[in-house]
DNA sequence: TCAATTGATTAATACTTTGCATACATTTCA
DNA sequence: TGAAATGTATGCAAAGTATTAATCAATTGA
């Protein structure tokens, strides 16, 4: 090990700044002082990290991968000694959360009044971003558990199951299908479809409902947001296919209306993700034991 | 910042070899000088790492944390040290790569070839790991790319199309399917099956030929290692459904015997997949293309 | 050309880390 | 029970590193 963290975060920090001068200010030390840094890097590593361009420096090739690398491994460094704090003082596990696909949080004030009576320590973060590329957050530590529907697994990551919800058709409430008791593929012929994935996704309305019944909906529309297909839908630009308990905030609110997948409705199961190398006891497996634990209490209650 | 590279290196080590005295051995220090550097992590981070448990240490929850973070960053320094030193002194890339699924390296002493030729400063790094779990080696950084069948896309990774090859069933040579010019899925009913993943892979045999015929074989074994497969295969204990192109050194040897899948075969295409957040020019992005225009040119010729 | 901006150098100063010698704590086993 | 073995902690002096102020040198743009 050549370099020190002096080094990586200096390279971390001209790279936010583009000179050494601003550099040193945003680390608080003398610029003297990050020229001899910068020197003293190059000379254990035995190869420069920047070259002189006009009165200024720029990357060399090495350097910038040595930047990039910095630029990975300062956060998660970061982030391990701010856990540490929340761990070895209030005795508390920070674990990162976000739900995949859709942003509805109306459970979650009774889901951290149930945390914080059955296990104090743990201290939920909600991560917004882990909403778009859930998994990819997960790997890349952004987030440590993912609520997520249908089954999204891949190799590193576990699922807990969680609960067991429902596919419907969402329409505006005048809609002519809005009526219907429950709809069948072929109704979908004449619609104006929205969708939230570009890509069929395993476990989800495409594999399981439409593309058996061999029919295509008069228009498909992705959007990759599910409250802008929930807008769009209550304005009557279409129809969509939805989780009911992720839109329930909206059926309540009527402003949509929710319709069955066929007679005996189609199941989605959601589960919390976790990435396999958390340890036995790690927060995120406890939360996600948790997730799992109220969820089967708590859809007891309002079923 | 609160630590140095000095204190996780020690963590790492601590965690190796149990005890200080071993640690600071692999360290060459002395135990004082661990000890007083145990002393300063803990000074600096405001909480104990350690408790004294007996003669010896036991870690606190946080310094188990603190740990597991320590694992994973060191290794991720030293690759980036040594890239360093190749990429600034011999101006190379080194690119980790590995195959999914399959270990066949027949073709490799010739792709070898030809990127020196183009592209000299490139250096390939074999990794075998990442045979079992491709898409975790490659978002842990284990492998910079992969050469693997069928569309194992996911967040986070891209994939460079590089050739097309074919599914096959493989027999032993005398098994009476041997002789067929191709088969159907209904052909199955009566065989042993071995499979190489547990779970249905789309893009692959179960999806595309035999879930459609509706058809079940006899017997189905799953074995995670296509080596082992193809030894049991050409022992006799079933048929298996397989790359053309990745068991061709045993199809040369006479060992076993392939069969197309239907009439029009079964179409199989091989990506190269990398990291998305790889810079434009990154070594892991020249080697995805290169394999494309290798084996665009090279199928040419043996087609 | 001149002032402003940027990084590099020098030498003195301040800080950190280390090793030695040794003290202390626990376990092992005769 | 007590001596040997194994393990960590500490005070202190020496060695090694990092930081600073002041100054230099190069480039840029008015």
């Amino acid at each position: 090990m050549r370099l020190d963290i002096k080094h990586w975060q200096m390279l971390s920090a001209i790279d936010k700044s583009g000179t050494l001068r601003k550099a040193a200010q945003t680390l608080a030390i003398s610029q003297s002082a990050l020229s001899h840094r910068l020197a003293e890097a190059e000379r254990r590593l035995g190869g420069s990290l920047f070259e002189k361009e006009g009165r200024g420096l720029r990357l060399t090739p090495a350097g910038r991968a040595m930047t990039q690398t910095a630029k990975q491994i300062i956060p998660m460094l970061e982030r391990a000694e701010f856990d540490f704090q929340q761990l070895a003082h209030k005795q508390a596990y920070v674990v990162r959360f976000g739900i995949a696909a859709y942003t509805c949080y109306h459970w979650l004030p009774a889901f951290l009044r149930f945390l914080k009576a059955t296990e104090p320590r743990l201290q939920l973060e909600l991560v917004a971003s882990a909403t778009q590329n859930p998994l990819a957050s997960l790997q890349q530590g952004d987030v440590d558990v993912i609520l997520a529907p249908g089954h999204l697994t891949q190799p590193g990551v576990e699922a807990y199951q969680v609960f067991k919800d429902e596919l419907v058709l969402v329409t505006h409430p005048d809609h002519k299908l809005a009526s219907k008791a429950f709809i069948e593929a072929a109704d979908l012929t004449s619609e104006d479809y929205l969708t939230y994935s570009k890509s069929a996704q395993p476990g989800f309305e495409y594999e399981r409902f439409i593309r058996p019944a061999g029919v295509l909906p008069h228009l498909v529309t992705v959007v990759e947001a599910t409250d802008a297909i929930l807008e769009l839908v209550a304005a009557g630009f279409g129809v969509s296919i939805l989780s009911r308990w992720a839109i329930q905030a909206s059926l309540k609110s009527n402003t949509l209306k929710a319709v069955s997948l066929g007679e005996h409705a189609l199941g989605l199961e959601w589960s919390a993700l976790i990435r396999q190398i958390e340890s036995e006891n790690s927060g995120a497996r406890m939360v996600a034991s948790l997730l799992a634990q109220w969820f089967a209490d708590h859809n007891d209650k309002s079923a």
